[in-house]
DNA sequence: CGCTATATTGATACAGTTCAAGTTCCGTGG
DNA sequence: CCACGGAACTTGAACTGTATCAATATAGCG
């Protein structure tokens, strides 16, 4: 499933389009190359396979370089909730605690290529690269950040006003990556995977859209987004 | 409202019973007379007064001492969704952006002791302490854990299950914190803060919580807390 | 003791779920 | 290129959980 990419054609970090999302943002090219060192390997992840399950005693981090993964927590009763839609430069199944099992899953909805990072050469690179101390601190902190956005979307709103908020924030992100988000998005996310990520059913989710689309809203359907009226996806989303 | 402990009868960090759950939980008792002659001071804020108002742009972090508070975010549309219940040894108002303002309000629901942190101070500890710095990234990676775990319950759950997470959580970390919850517990949180916590109205709240009574799992009036069957409780909050 | 906060109860309305039967999309192989 | 089949999405009807509003009751403070 992960396809480890031969070093002789993996891809450097110094042309890296993801890096300015990621954790080794900053620094010159100098620092990239010692950086890049200390990176374990290189691979590729077809669409869904998984790169963790919730439970995993895992003892390596990722960044996502390219494709679209999705984080979920798994419930006793078969329902299960999204916790974060994985783009370009996050860095995923980063924990402290060797030990720990992690918390969600991460599975692929594209092709994703991930480099990975090792326990020990993260510890290597935190101790020897003051800047990448600071960067994983920003990161983490930014993460508890984004998910109580999400949480008080998720607990307070209702199901019209939880798709705006889930929408504009994917669109948001998509378009500091450079996609073009006034024309048609691919998104490849199913209506479940949507609706387990906002908390309602698909079948209420669908119904919903339908009111989106008839308003002249959002467009989203068959893994095509279009938004048509941005300011009136704002309004929705913050007036939960 | 912040009133500030005159420098002479502050309490010490060498005895403090909050610190093993704190950011200075590690250490040797001279690391931690560094650690505490960086603490730029401490305060006692009254019950029902704000530490932090979401949109502040604060330059202080604290450690919570003694004390309830809650932590929330505001919606547009009046409703407010609680994003954390902070008890003693947790670190509050922590951000990497000097600019960036606070996306939450902090508010005491008992009087609470708290000893401040500025942003030099910090900075300053990081530099000469690498535990400290590993212990931060510890905080922040499990809040984010924490919070994932939250909107996992309030996205997916009903109003009885929700109950049980939230007061399940609460209890679980009361007893790491030696209070004894086989018996009556003090929860100096209204029926509206719990209901802002777990994402319902007051009234629905109340209902399900006589249901709860009734099946003689958990009593919840008033300030009063009461687990009377741990194991249905625990049955409840993982079988969302 | 009375006042104000907070909590309970009741009746009604609505958002969201469930289940089941259609429809549309899209990749596959002929 | 078209026909097929499975997956994804839509629609409908009945039901359930939760919200809303308003009235009553209880707690705790001055």
């Amino acid at each position: 499933m992960l396809k480890k990419i031969a070093p002789s054609v993996q891809l450097s970090c110094l042309t890296c389009e993801a890096r300015k999302f990621a954790w080794f943002q900053s620094g010159t090219d100098d620092q990239l190359r010692v950086r890049q060192s200390l990176r374990t390997g290189q691979y590729k992840l077809a669409a869904n396979n998984y790169l963790f399950m919730e439970g995993d005693q895992h003892h390596t981090s990722y960044t996502l370089k390219q494709g679209w993964a999705i984080c979920y927590k798994q419930l006793k009763d078969g329902r299960r909730q999204i916790v974060h839609i994985a783009l370009p430069g996050d860095f995923l199944g980063y924990k402290t605690d060797p030990n720990a099992p992690i918390d969600y899953s991460v599975k692929a909805v594209s092709e994703c290529m991930l480099c990975s990072f090792s326990e020990k050469n993260i510890n290597q690179l935190l101790l020897t690269d003051v800047d990448l101390i600071h960067r994983l601190i920003a990161i983490q902190t930014k993460q508890s950040k984004v998910c109580r956005a999400k949480l008080s979307y998720v607990g307070q709103s209702q199901a019209k006003n939880k798709i705006a908020s889930f929408l504009l924030d994917l669109v948001t992100r998509l378009q500091r990556r450079g996609v073009d988000v006034t024309s048609n998005v691919h998104l490849p996310l199913s209506r479940i995977d949507i609706a387990d990520a906002i908390g309602v059913t698909p079948v209420h989710l669908g119904r919903v859209s339908v009111e989106l689309s008839q308003q002249g809203i959002v467009e989203c359907r068959y893994n095509i987004l279009r938004v048509k009226d941005f300011e009136a996806l704002k309004h929705l989303a913050d007036c939960c």
